[in-house]
DNA sequence: CTTTCGCAAGAAAACGTTTACAGTGCACTC
DNA sequence: GAGTGCACTGTAAACGTTTTCTTGCGAAAG
């Protein structure tokens, strides 16, 4: 009873097989719940498990088994709900599956993730990787190569990797066209981070669809990266400016969210002199004031189906086949994009049930 | 070049002790950087090493250094802000001391925590372990021996291990001072799951001071659980109450918005109506509206310290002893505590910058 | 009474590393 | 010309498991 904590080395299989007068074969039989061992040897190896707290060492044991019940998750950054909401997904699943997550996050790119790659070798089964920086190559270079790949947003062609990844082009096009359905015809976009994929799709989709709903009205790009930060700066500017635009598409719900703070202290409300839109759906979005018209993502899903994917080549890496899952966001309509142009209620929805 | 993905299984040191010519404990001194080799050496490992894209299995490794890289993190779930800003903080650490983190989230408890427990053996060099529910006797009995553990959140004692954690007794008593003193005489306490240790604490802190500050004054506390929608529940009934209190204290900030969202809905004004505060200052709480009272705990900062404690003790296991540190939150004052009695001024914060 | 079978359990190889130890060759020193 | 020391490299044990063989042995079959 008294096993003070930290006394002495953990037992290992040999020590029970010494306590228990068997082979260390018999004890790992017993272990593993093979059938093939009598009940009076099973008791006598119980007993000096039980007696001697033993526990099987996973990472010896993952060495030859050649399994490990983990997969990493390499991803650019931990902040915001964006990513907790990915990894609350990619947990619920892993936690179903009775499997763990090593969690790795990389800024710098480059050399860092070739890093980060070569540290996670021989310690997980699979890997699903956020590279948002479009560096196909880098990526490529540094995979281990029987390791099974998920990508997260960032399709890498050709790669023989799957990739699970939101249609950013589709949803900036359909959220441009909704505010412009609004009756907004200066819609301005907040972009995200150059360089970074879904920010490039979302700007390419406002482009495109502002040049077909809206031609002749000059386009408004203003710089972003992703962070509450620059959405405040970008709406200090904009509420300060002199031809402010009718609406601002920002390219994620962080910087939209950044921009209502800005705009609230300015004195600027929202949605009557300018709307606002975002691009995820984060949780936030439908508690802030007004609520966020927004792009629906599932983020939380996205990150589950990844995994649950990741898993099924797992259990038969010859089965399956690389795919390229695309998902559609949907327009969520709340109160910061402004009333219809045809009524006048401001949208009434029910709080998010998470 | 032509390397594609997914050909053969990975080359292992042997390959390219065979390929160099060389034996393998030269190829392991090469990769280790061990200054005993000579340069011609060297050179033909290193070029076995690149064109066999060979990357040395840390698990291997890691079996007969005793030394993982990875701390294991234990969290009873992954919902919410509170959780997601305390991985960001452990996760900070961890790339800075480039070591990675294995996250295990648990909810049934018990037997669900031994079996996490015991699958973190040989796979991680410390644990940070956040178990809320006071089972102190089953960690206890589950811990593996000679592992070095911080305890977040529910300190067991004598049990030899570190642990952080909030001082929720005293941040309670300071929030319903803070509530008291802006005149508000009946508040209420929108309590924590049954069994949670911080829950606990602040319906122990509220009681408290409760009776110091407001003797007399009936005591109202509504059950809940720490979630959005208990705290929606609770607001809707308090709304429709014949005897609303003046004030309503949750046991954590998503309770309270949760609370918020119920009054805005029912028409209840905050703070006009009723006072509303949290607990933890998550970032979300700046930014609904009402800006939310609450007390700050510095969650990123709490993870960020536990682990820091945990590598100190990695480094030096005997030379660092068990502390349990206590971190006060503090009184963070925004909109929906009410003006002070004797202004009117509303506060006007910053923004939180994140 | 042999042969055959099947069950239980042990021996040993394997997984991919690190590292203590033992060579090997060579330049010095006496 | 043998001993000494040094710089380098190879051998083999170890880490804690799983698993394939092998072996021992009692029972069923002939």
């Amino acid at each position: 009873m008294a096993t003070a904590r930290g006394e002495r080395a953990e037992a290992s299989i040999k020590d029970v097989a010494r306590q228990a007068r068997v082979s260390i074969a018999s004890v790992s039989r017993v272990m593993n719940g093979q059938p093939t061992v009598r009940e009076e040897t099973r008791n006598r190896v119980l007993a000096a498990v039980q007696s001697l707290n033993y526990v099987p060492h996973v990472g010896a044991r993952s060495l030859i088994t050649q399994k490990t019940n983990v997969v990493g998750v390499l991803l650019p950054d931990l902040h915001g709900e964006f990513f907790s909401e990915l990894i609350r997904g990619l947990d619920g699943l892993a936690r179903d599956r009775k499997r763990q997550l090593l969690l790795s996050s990389v800024h710098g790119e480059a050399e860092e993730v070739a890093a980060a790659l070569r540290a996670l070798r021989g310690k997980v089964d699979g890997l699903v990787v956020m590279s948002p920086h479009v560096d196909s190559d880098l990526l490529q270079r540094n995979l281990p190569s029987a390791l099974p790949i998920v990508l997260l947003n960032s399709p890498i062609r050709g790669s023989g990797c799957s990739s699970f990844t939101i249609d950013s082009y589709r949803g900036a096009r359909a959220m441009t066209r909704h505010l412009a359905s609004r009756g907004h015809r200066r819609i301005a976009h907040l972009a995200g981070p150059p360089g970074n994929w879904d920010a490039e799709q979302r700007l390419r989709g406002y482009r495109d669809e502002m040049r077909r709903a809206r031609p002749g009205v000059p386009l408004h790009v203003l710089p972003g990266d992703f962070t509450q930060r620059a959405g405040y700066e970008a709406g200090r500017l904009l509420a300060a400016s002199s031809d402010r635009p009718d609406a601002v598409f920002a390219a994620n719900d962080v910087l939209a969210i950044g921009c209502l703070v800005a705009f609230r202290e300015a004195g600027v409300r929202v949605p009557e002199d300018v709307a606002v839109a975002g691009f995820d759906d984060i949780p936030l979005s439908s508690l802030v004031s007004p609520a966020l018209t927004t792009m629906r993502v599932h983020i939380a899903e996205l990150g589950r189906s990844a995994l649950e994917h990741m898993m099924a080549c797992l259990e038969d890496p010859k089965g399956t086949r690389p795919i390229a899952r695309r998902l559609v966001p949907e327009v969520v309509v709340r109160d910061s994009s402004g009333a219809p142009t045809n009524s006048t209620g401001r949208s009434k929805r029910p709080i998010n049930p998470r």
